[in-house]
DNA sequence: ACGCCAGTTGAGACTGAGTCGCAATCGCAT
DNA sequence: ATGCGATTGCGACTCAGTCTCAACTGGCGT
């Protein structure tokens, strides 16, 4: 459970880019894998304002930065404004089902659709770097909740949706 | 190439809910379908502020809200930050290909891939409503410029990213 | 163990994108 | 032409994230 090979991946990280571990990067580094998959920086601040000690906005965000550039951590845009992080186990790799209801996510992994990512990269001489992959949309879990509750115009696009699975191409 | 199609679409999509065509509104929109497939609500700021008339930000926004509703735009969320929209043609689906380097925009369109989604999905039970599928990386035009330029870190990541395609799970 | 100094921090000002409230104005059904 | 609900522009506001800079500190070299 000890983050122990993460924690050497980030020293080194840090080590060789002479950079420093510092306490505040030690603090947001123990925080983040105390618990936490998925996470926002703002929660991270509340966390360790009323947790530990008090860390400024500016660090958080310098710190994640870090983080997300030595592969620890990952940078997500999901929802409608800000970022969103996750923790990184390396190598893994995965996608998200978003639910507009509850926030939930759903983390999946399809190899299918990632060779066939691969597949439409080479169609256009594209050298993939990194991807980003979401469907939003209602979980199992509020299904029901939502179908009853709006049974006009939003039962009708669901409707339609489940037909063909996706209505609003948000992009 | 008159967009009298998406004129009527859009007419009576605020016919039906008592809104008006305002003269802004028709602007926008003639603006919109005057050119440009991809575009930012600030660029269109600039772009109606110099040629014809001056339309406030808070209308340009509230316009596009409109016409995302209306399904004739579709909202995306590339790059760092905001969003970018597009035309929709009725129907037609896309994803996106983003080059890092030159921020040429590439569709693509995958029914696999999109099939596979649709399996995901009921696989967890999942109603998607709308999805959105990015892959960052370097175009064709830029990838010459790019290896050679950089021939350090960013070679070695280039190639190992050829290797597997895929390498900075973003999301 | 100590000192040094590059790297780091916190506070708060700043930015950019987008939203809101409201008084003045406009579309359009009658 | 009139009336009134919808719409607009303005500017103030929010929110997430970045920047600046003086004060502080980790950890290498001795």
């Amino acid at each position: 459970m000890k983050p122990h090979r993460e924690l050497n991946i980030f020293r080194k990280y840090l080590e060789k880019r002479g950079l420093k571990l510092t306490s505040e990067r030690r603090a947001l580094f123990d925080e983040l894998f105390a618990r936490h998959e998925h996470f926002e920086a703002d929660e991270l601040l509340v966390r360790l304002r009323t947790k530990h000690k008090k860390i400024s906005r500016a660090t958080i965000y310098r710190t994640l930065d870090l983080l997300v550039d030595s592969g620890i951590v990952g940078r997500v845009r999901i929802g409608e404004s800000g970022y969103r992080y996750e923790r990184l186990r390396a190598g893994e790799h995965h996608d998200h089902l978003i639910c507009n209801e509850c926030g939930r996510v759903i983390e999946f992994f399809e190899p299918a659709i990632e060779s066939l990512q691969d597949e439409v990269c080479e169609r256009y001489g594209f050298l993939a770097l990194s991807h980003s992959h979401q469907l939003r949309g209602i979980c199992r879990q509020c299904r029901p909740r939502v179908t009853s509750r709006e049974a006009g115009v939003a039962a009708s696009a669901a409707s339609a949706a489940s037909a063909r699975l996706r209505i609003l191409p948000t992009a």
